[in-house]
RNA sequence: GGGGCAGUAGGGUAGCCUGGUCCAUCCUAGAGCGUUUGGGACGCUUUGACGGCGGUUCGAAUCCGCCCUGCCCCA
C-alpha cells in the first residue's frame, strides 16, 4: 500500500518531511479527489482512536458525551451577529434535496454553537438544571481559502472535540474555563506535547466570545500551532438563543456559557514534535502497536523460534500490552524499518542466540538496545515503555524550550521569531502590536502567558516604553 | 487574496518546446516460481499510466480552452 524503502526527507525540511511521513507511516492518504479532504489510513485512524480515548477519559470526568446533527437551519445559524461575521465566508450550504430547492438552506456545521444552543434553550429551565456540561466528537466543515494541509488546515475537520457548558454566573463560567485549560494541559502532557497557554488578543478571539484562551505548541519549523481553544462566551449566545433559567428567588436570568475545543491538530502536533528522520515516534499511551516481535528465523531452528515468539506474544497480550508478531516472509531488516516508520516504541527480537541465552533482545524507538531475561518479559517491557515515553517527553520539552526566547527589544523579537516564539512585555496597544508584527513577520499569539516553559516577565513595551505584560509573538500555521 | 511551478502505472521520473509505430524508463509496488533471512535480499516471468472535460488534427502525453488537484513564494 505504501512506499517501503528509501529514506524520508530530513526532518529539518519540515514541510516535505510532514507530507512524506503521513504517507509512508500510513497516517493519512492525501489523494482523495476533493481539496482539503483527506482519508485516514487504518494505522492513522488507530492512532486517532487511542488519542481520543485519552481525551474522552478526561472529558468524561466532568461532561456527558452527546451528538448533535450536522445540518443547521439558516435561521438559527444567522442569529448571532458576531458569530456570523466570523464564519459566514467559510460555511458550506446544502440548498437542494434531490432536484428540489430547500425552503430553508442548511449549513454544514463549521462549529456547533448554533446547533446546540437552541436545544439548550429548551433544556435549561431552572438553576437546578445548571451547570450543564456536554461534549461531542464530530466532523465540521469550513471552506478554507488558504492552502489546506492534512491534519492542520482542513475543509472537513474530521475529529473536532467540542465541549459546551452552561452556568448560572459569569464567575462560575470562568472557573470552568480555568478547569478546561487544566484538562487540556493534562491531555497534552499525556501526549508528551509541551504547550503554552495564553489569552488571545481581542481581535483574534472566537466570534461571539468574551475572551479566548488558546493552547499553542511550536512546530519543528518554529511556527506556532494552535492546538486547543477555550472560550468564555458570557451571555452573548444565551441572549441570542434565549437560554434563561429561573434563579432561587424566582427571577429569570440569562445563563453564562463556555465552549472549548480540540481537533486532529493534536495528532499533527504529536507526529511533528516526536517524529524523526526514520518516521513516527509515538508515546506508548497512544501507539497502536506498543511492542513488535520480530522472530529471527534461520535454518533448522525456525519452529523453535516461532514457538518462542508466540509465547512472548501471549504473555505480553495477557498483560494488556498491544503487541504485534510480524511473521511476514521478508528479511528482519525490512521489518525493522517498517515498524520504525510507524512509531512502534519497542521492538523485540528473538532468534536462536537469544533462546540459547534465555533472553529477548529489545530495541527502543529512541535508540536504546538491551536484553530482557525471558522470565522478566512483562516487567522488562513495561519499564522500557516508560523509558521511551520519558525520553520522548524530555526531547520534546528541550526542543520547545530552545525555541522560546525572552526578547527585550524589537531586534530581539525579530530574531526570536525566525526560529520560534518571542516573549515580550507588550503594552496592549494595537499600534505597538502592529509594529512588532510587521517587523518580525509574526503575530501576537496572546497575553497573560501561562506555561512551565516561560518565566513570567516584567518590563516595558519595546515599542512605546509603557509597562507591558508577558506576551507571545510568533509565526503561525 | 496575489503570483509562480507542476500533475505520466502503487510511488518517483524522462518524453512535451519541434504532434506519428510495435515494447518509454529507472527505482519500486502487485502477482507467480525458486534461492534467502541477526538492519531495507537476489534471479527469472508478469501486471500496470499519460488528472478530468471539451477543442484542433488523418493522428494528441505533446498544441489550445475550461475545470479539478498538488506544491512553493508573497499579502
Amino acid at each position: 500500500m505504501e512506499e517501503e524503502t528509501g529514506a524520508l526527507p530530513a526532518k529539518n525540511d519540515f514541510s516535505s518531511w510532514f507530507n512524506e511521513v503521513l504517507w509512508r507511516a500510513e497516517v493519512m492518504d492525501v489523494r482523495y479527489p476533493v481539496k482539503g479532504l483527506y482519508v485516514w489510513f487504518p494505522h492513522g485512524f488507530a492512532i486517532r482512536k487511542h488519542v481520543y480515548e485519552r481525551l474522552r477519559e478526561i472529558m468524561d470526568r466532568d461532561h456527558q458525551e452527546t451528538l448533535f446533527p450536522l445540518l443547521i437551519p439558516e435561521h438559527e445559524f444567522m442569529k448571532e451577529a458576531e458569530h456570523i461575521k466570523g464564519f459566514e465566508e467559510e460555511v458550506y450550504w446544502v440548498t437542494h434535496g434531490g432536484k428540489n430547492q430547500l425552503d430553508v438552506p442548511l449549513a454544514l456545521r463549521p462549529t456547533s454553537e448554533t446547533a446546540i444552543y437552541p436545544m439548550y434553550a429548551l433544556w435549561v429551565r431552572s438553576h437546578a438544571d445548571l451547570p450543564l456540561k456536554m461534549y461531542q466528537v464530530v466532523n465540521t466543515f469550513r471552506y478554507e481559502t488558504k492552502h489546506t494541509r492534512p491534519l492542520i488546515r482542513l475543509r472537513e475537520i474530521t475529529s473536532f472535540k467540542e465541549a459546551h457548558t452552561v452556568h448560572a454566573t459569569w464567575e462560575e463560567a470562568e472557573s470552568q474555563v480555568r478547569a478546561a485549560i487544566e484538562w487540556y494541559i493534562e491531555f497534552y502532557t499525556g501526549l508528551c506535547v509541551p504547550v503554552i497557554v495564553s489569552r488571545r488578543p481581542d481581535w483574534d478571539k472566537f466570534p461571539g466570545a468574551d475572551y479566548t484562551v488558546a493552547v499553542d505548541t511550536i512546530m519543528p519549523d518554529g511556527r506556532a500551532l494552535q492546538i486547543g481553544t477555550v472560550h468564555h462566551l458570557g451571555d452573548h449566545f444565551s441572549q441570542t438563543f434565549g437560554i434563561t433559567y429561573e434563579d432561587d428567588k424566582g427571577v429569570q436570568r440569562y445563563a453564562q456559557q463556555t465552549c472549548y475545543g480540540i481537533s486532529e491538530r493534536c495528532i499533527a502536533a504529536l507526529i511533528s514534535l516526536h517524529g524523526d528522520d526514520h518516521g513516527l515516534v509515538l508515546p506508548s499511551s497512544v501507539a497502536p502497536v506498543q511492542v513488535v516481535i520480530v522472530p529471527i528465523l534461520i535454518g533448522k531452528r525456525r519452529a523453535e523460534v516461532n514457538t518462542a515468539a508466540e509465547m512472548m506474544e501471549q504473555v505480553l497480550r495477557a498483560a494488556g500490552i498491544r503487541v504485534k508478531r510480524d511473521i511476514r516472509e521478508i528479511r528482519p531488516g525490512a521489518k525493522y524499518y517498517h515498524w520504525e516508520m510507524r512509531g512502534v516504541p519497542i521492538r523485540l527480537e528473538v532468534g536462536p542466540r537469544d533462546i540459547d541465552a534465555g533472553v529477548v533482545s529489545a530495541v527502543t524507538r529512541t535508540g536504546d538496545r538491551s536484553t530482557i531475561p525471558r522470565g522478566d518479559l512483562v516487567p522488562g517491557v513495561q519499564a522500557l515503555l516508560g523509558q521511551v515515553t520519558a525520553s520522548i517527553k524530555k526531547r520534546a520539552t528541550d526542543e520547545i524550550r530552545s525555541r522560546i526566547t525572552v526578547a527585550g527589544n524589537v531586534d530581539d523579537v525579530v530574531l526570536a521569531v525566525q526560529t520560534g516564539i518571542a516573549v515580550v512585555p507588550w503594552c496592549g496597544e494595537r499600534r505597538c502590536a502592529e509594529l512588532l508584527e510587521e517587523k518580525s513577520g509574526g503575530s501576537i499569539l496572546g497575553m497573560y502567558v501561562r506555561s512551565e516553559l516561560v518565566e513570567g516577565i516584567d518590563g516595558v513595551c519595546p515599542v512605546c516604553g509603557q509597562k507591558g505584560c508577558c506576551t507571545l509573538i510568533g509565526r503561525t500555521f
